[in-house]
DNA sequence: ACCTGAACACCGTTCAAGT
DNA sequence: ACCTGAACACCGTTCAAGT
């Protein structure tokens, strides 16, 4: 009775669905039509099949989750380090951002989990490994990755939600309708500095920002 | 037939209820039950009312967000500024990480909207105040304020995100079951500082990183 | 083992109607 | 003007049943 399929060798009938099948249907869900789009209904009718035939090969949707950042680390493949300890520890921390900055949906992860797939973890280790090479201690190194954690993150999560914003209407935004009617009275820093606020080059500045975390806590970290 | 209730000499019925209230009503479900109770149907039951009589009052649940933090930061009042320009800059700074912290809810207005609740505006004000006042060009001092806010408001969100996990189950961690079982061999730098990443003193912390990305900006930008 | 259909307990929001 | 009930178009997840 098994195996009358031609060609094939396997043993049983093919399951219809699999891990790495749903994986790759919901990466293809986030890239193309956002987070908010991801559902495992919606995922489910991408595949052919029902809601619940998911719950089979993924326990819950946070974990589906991490099966999806864990995939989409594991594309990049770990970089050779430069030598000079700060220029290592510039690189590695912007890595960080670098995986990430592609991704949208990324902070759906971040609101549901913490951030330790399994195949990301080398970068928080180069991280840590570069900031002791700059001479920190090992308790200054954790909190060095954590200031640059947390400033990656929450530039993620701004520059997602604008972006969510702009997809949604195309108007003004909330921000935008702020500044225009500033009382220059009360806020004449706001008003003044209003034509600085648009944006241009994030990753170049992000990467700045990080130029100055970094030599700040080691300066700090030296003396 | 108008105000025939007892005592009252105002024109017309009082309507049930009111943007107060029902701000009043979102604010105290945040607090009592976290920001994932807060539905419109469980503020209207709240307010021993239905769904619908909201939306006459608030246009919708963003609008109800951003005016529960306008609510928020209008109980704080503008401090007095220190006179020395790196202390104002740093006390500024810290004050926008105060104003937020104790709200959990907040990552919610942040993934749904920019922060600029109208009475929040003054803190970001006095902190390019105080930037411009370190010797920063205005453009810096933009640069500045979003290099802390992007910290300030990862911060926010790893933290909420944590304490919401901790709220649902009482087991360990994703990441500390991470951590259990990393492999010495391959992450030499992750498993020799595991025992520092439990952290206490975040508030004392988050103040120390700010301390840091301000003396960085101010150094870089002076030279 | 793998999949299905129906159901549970929710969402935010719209629409047409009531006073 | 203010409020209501019913409905629309969704969620994640559980349960009992099918092969």
């Amino acid at each position: 009775m098994a195996s009358s399929t031609s060609g094939s060798s396997r043993l049983g009938r093919p399951a219809r669905l699999s891990q790495d099948a749903i994986v790759t249907a919901a990466q293809l869900i986030l890239d193309r039509a956002g987070p908010e789009q991801l559902s495992m209904r919606r995922l489910a009718k991408e595949l052919s099949s029902t809601p619940m035939a998911l719950y089979h090969h993924v326990r819950d949707k946070d974990e589906l989750l991490m099966l999806v950042l864990d995939a989409h680390a594991a594309r990049f493949s770990r970089p050779k380090q430069p030598t000079e300890p700060r220029a290592r520890f510039v690189t590695a921390a912007n890595l960080l951002y670098e995986v990430l900055a592609d991704c949208p949906w990324i902070v759906e992860i971040l609101a549901s989990d913490d951030l330790l797939a399994v195949s990301a973890l080398w970068i928080v280790e180069d991280i840590l490994d570069a900031a002791i090479a700059c001479g920190l201690s090992e308790a200054d190194a954790v909190y060095a990755y954590r200031t640059i954690w947390y400033y990656t993150a929450g530039e993620l999560l701004i520059r997602m939600t604008r972006n969510r914003r702009r997809a949604v209407s195309e108007g003004p935004s909330h921000r935008d309708k702020a500044f225009a009617k500033l009382d220059p009275e009360k806020y004449p820093r706001l008003t003044s500095t209003a034509s600085n606020w648009p944006q241009l080059t994030e990753r170049d500045t992000h990467k700045r920002g990080l130029e100055d975390i970094i030599d700040a806590i080691i300066a700090r970290c030296a003396k």
